[in-house]
DNA sequence: TTGAAAGCGCTAACAA
DNA sequence: TTGTTAGCGCTTTCAA
């Protein structure tokens, strides 16, 4: 290996500077006990020089690394990256850089959650579906800070972002309803998370305050995926009797049964009302603009960063789980049910 | 698996093992000559005592930290999504971990860059505006492996990924004027850029080839943002004699164009016809769909780091520049140009 | 206010 | 095939 390492470590810094290496690394850190003139030099010394301090050395010295991990299933979907933008704003603020991990689905979780855990990050932050839960105990036994988003720690003892999804299911039901849909197809997400849980139990519970009886085959199982969300659309649509109106349990699904609306002639919202849920950008661009249960996700980042650091720099403050509202956004994907496209092929 | 507990070095394998803890370190780097009774016993103590490597003490000492920076300006357009897409996939092939940096428009990219260079990682992609190139120098001077996505190294010295960005555009105007458009308006990217520069000069090759006019005012200043977009769409529209056709320099851009055209009470492609570049994930979800030139996005963030990790893998590879072909992609969004609605309202 | 020195956990010569 | 022993660049006592 014939690399030529020009890099200038505190020790160059110091000869340059004419004092020890213990001193360059006071000035560096922001200690206070040191002569102004002493730190004038240092510091002159590090501007002529370049000097760049190494963090990996730092961290492995100081039991720090500046950095906040992000465990995230893969970034192609416009949930992750709307909590992305929010991490990402708050720790800009701060002085921690992102590491990002994707599982993409493979199960690996746990190992990368581990490997942040040594020496790689100070904390972590998880929007990963909790397939396996062995994990969270592992970094709670060893008081690493870490903090989950948008999903509940069965044991409730891990500090929480996530948002109101039963009540925010609820509503939009209610909104079907109240637009008068009695036959309303419901869609639900990945039925191991609790969020998909809680969606589909705020339907249930809004239909049922209204006294409309719930027929199982307007239920239909999903992914949180677009494709997913088309075929259960199809499925619905071929019903006997079918729905006037899909709530889809997030908006890429929701963005699936459009396309299956239209697959089949239809039209959205005059044959077919589509609601959504979680608000992603791409909400507000498909045609026509979908209506949909906001869930503020870029804030849900931004207040989960906040807590992670918190939790890092005051190890001793509790545990905390922080709900956010979820509103309904109304938009042009939703309207009144008309003479029925069924009656008409009758 | 048993327990994981922080704490557990190679030392206590070793001692858990009966060997050195070199003989540990051998073991866990996959060095092949080992006993295999010797290994068996290493793995087995590592499995009982729940050990995870710490990758900074790797790093440091092995002068590899197995992270791959990525700097790009923010996370908040579908282009950098789509990129980023790309190298995460192409990562996770590997063994190289992704660390993130935004610059939020700070013009900190350089000391990020610098910060990266001592230590945290191996190499880096560079997704950011060249505003400063003189930190570029010094990757290069540093021999520290680097590689930019969709911009070019002034001095030529760079490896690089890019796309024709002029001969797409050179393509989309062909597809408008062979759609009977003559007064097409154009709107810029950010003219710092090589890539809107090379756009717009494709743009006129086309009209110049065609025979066509260049009208001065039909060329609006733009920055890649959709505000822009729609303010530069605005200018157009309040023109004498406005376009039949305008052709953004980007998706974004576009998008803002068709929200100015809408905002005016006129229709996409009936009366004005907009393309836009880059083929972002929403150009097929906005209304109508947009006709677009299609940018790899993905396959360049593939492609750049692989190059990348071939260069920190070998470092004598000499530099390589890879400009991948754009391609016209139609969908709804243009149209032969109709009677105006300029003159319907004289 | 400063310097000396002991690690942080690991890799990689060099010996044996 | 395995053990010994320097470091990697820095932080942090402990003394001075």
């Amino acid at each position: 290996m014939s690399e030529i390492n020009t890099s200038v470590t505190i020790l160059d810094v110091a000869r340059e500077a004419g004092v020890s290496y213990s001193t360059v690394s006071r000035v560096l850190s922001g200690y206070n006990y040191v002569k102004d003139s002493t730190r004038e030099r240092v510091l002159e010394a590090v501007e002529r020089l370049g000097y760049v301090v190494n963090q990996q050395a730092r961290s492995l010295a100081g039991g720090k690394s500046g950095v906040i991990g992000l465990l995230v299933p893969g970034l192609d979907n416009g949930y992750i990256g709307e909590i992305a933008r929010g991490i990402d704003e708050e720790l800009s603020k701060s002085s921690y850089d992102l590491l990002l991990y994707t599982t993409h689905r493979t199960s690996t979780e746990a190992s990368y959650a581990l490997k942040m855990t040594k020496g790689l990050a100070d904390g972590v932050l998880l929007v990963v579906p909790l397939l396996t839960t062995g994990y969270i105990e592992t970094l709670r036994e060893q008081n690493f800070p870490y903090v989950l988003i948008d999903q509940v720690d069965p044991n409730n003892r891990s500090s929480v972002v996530d948002s109101l999804n039963r009540q925010g299911a609820y509503e939009a039901t209610q909104y079907l309803l109240g637009l008068g849909h009695r036959r309303i197809g419901f869609i639900t997400g990945l039925m191991k998370l609790r969020s998909a849980e809680e969606r589909l139990a705020g339907h249930m519970a809004a239909l049922r305050d209204a006294g409309v009886s719930v027929e199982e085959d307007l239920i239909q199982t999903g992914d949180f995926w677009r494709r997913e969300g088309y075929e259960a659309a199809e499925r619905l649509l071929n019903l006997h009797n079918p729905p006037t109106a899909i709530f889809a349990s997030n908006d890429l699904s929701a963005f699936g049964v459009m396309e299956a609306v239209r697959a089949y002639g239809l039209q959205v919202p005059h044959d077919i009302s589509v609601i959504g849920f979680d608000d992603i950008p791409q909400a507000s661009l498909v045609y026509p603009r979908l209506t949909t249960v906001r869930q503020p996700l870029d804030e849900m980042g931004r207040i989960a960063a906040r807590l992670l650091i918190e939790q890092i720099e005051n190890p001793d403050r509790p545990i905390r789980h922080v709900t956010l509202p979820t509103s309904l956004v109304i938009r042009e994907s939703c309207q009144s049910p008309q003479q029925s496209w069924l009656d008409l092929r009758r």
